[in-house]
DNA sequence: GATCCTATCATTAGACT
DNA sequence: AAGTCTAATGATAGGAT
């Protein structure tokens, strides 16, 4: 796939390998969204680096959450975050029989940010904690299913031996 | 990526569709095995089709799963398979003092056959259902995780209201 | 539905920043 | 670690079977 071909085998040389990584991930991210957007699919993609780092994509839900936070970036993002000037320069009185009484404007604008950054901060953790006990539930029920299916194999096995020594006698 | 470059969205032609799907779902497992190898990472890749067939590609546990799945069915293949003539030609005695006295030695091939079956079954159903309850569960929490997310949002709504209405008092 | 063909577009290895 | 560049390989849309 470019100056020269490759095997495809491991790579041995730590950072080559690490590089290859990030930039086959996002490509493979990538075609998982097309393949999802295409052709109308769902499409979960779990990734576990070397040292493992979890990196995941996804259609439907869980895509929806990530979604959210790119919108919530977008629109009220950290760095280009001004309150409006007039905002900054009036609201000196502050209504202290409000329920919001302590707050004046300004306030209310930094109160609105941080609730943001709250919100994206609980949704994210809550996306991980989600993500990660899926995956070991998943993960330990697919074990005790292969744990029953060799278990039966074995059964199996033995059965035959004894036909087959049935079939000799 | 060809002939002509494509929007990415959904193909509204259904044939064109289906193909798509098939050719982009075999390269995007292509690449996640490559990523696999080359860079010495798990990678578990689900793919629900518009009609809800699971197409799964993995470099670890849920391998074994599916390897298991097709051995069998290479192995033991519903419409090929055939009892050994000569075991079907003997084994009219049935040892009555064995374990397994009731069964000569084709009702022990048929039951080594019906066993993989059932086994096989297990598998898919127990796959099934863990990747689905999976699912539902991941779905369930980002709803909830939604709902405070949008009531956060109209919370905030409320306070810039307030903070507009002092700005013009 | 899968596979082949092929002109064209996309990805990427390696080097550099 | 992450982005740029570029030659070269890889993927693929549309069409044919």
């Amino acid at each position: 796939m470019t100056k020269h071909k490759i095997e495809i085998k491991k790579i041995e040389n730590i950072a080559a390998r690490q590089v290859a990584f990030s930039k086959r991930r996002r490509s493979l991210f990538k075609k998982a969204g097309e393949l999802s957007t295409l052709c109308d699919a769902e499409v979960a993609l779990l990734v576990f680096s070397a040292t493992g780092k979890l990196f995941q994509h996804s259609s439907s839900s869980v895509e929806q959450v990530v979604e959210m936070h790119k919108n919530m970036h977008s629109s009220i993002d950290k760095s280009s975050y001004h309150p409006p000037m007039e905002l900054q320069m009036r609201n000196e009185v502050a209504d202290k029989t409000h329920e919001l009484r302590q707050l004046n404007g300004e306030e209310l604008q930094e109160l609105k940010f941080q609730e943001l950054m709250k919100l994206e901060e609980r949704l994210l953790k809550g996306l991980t904690r989600v993500l990660k006990a899926k995956d070991e539930r998943m993960a330990n029920d697919i074990t005790v299913l292969a744990k029953k299916g060799v278990d039966l194999m074995q059964e199996n096995k033995k059965l035959l031996q004894i036909a087959d020594e049935k079939e000799q006698a």
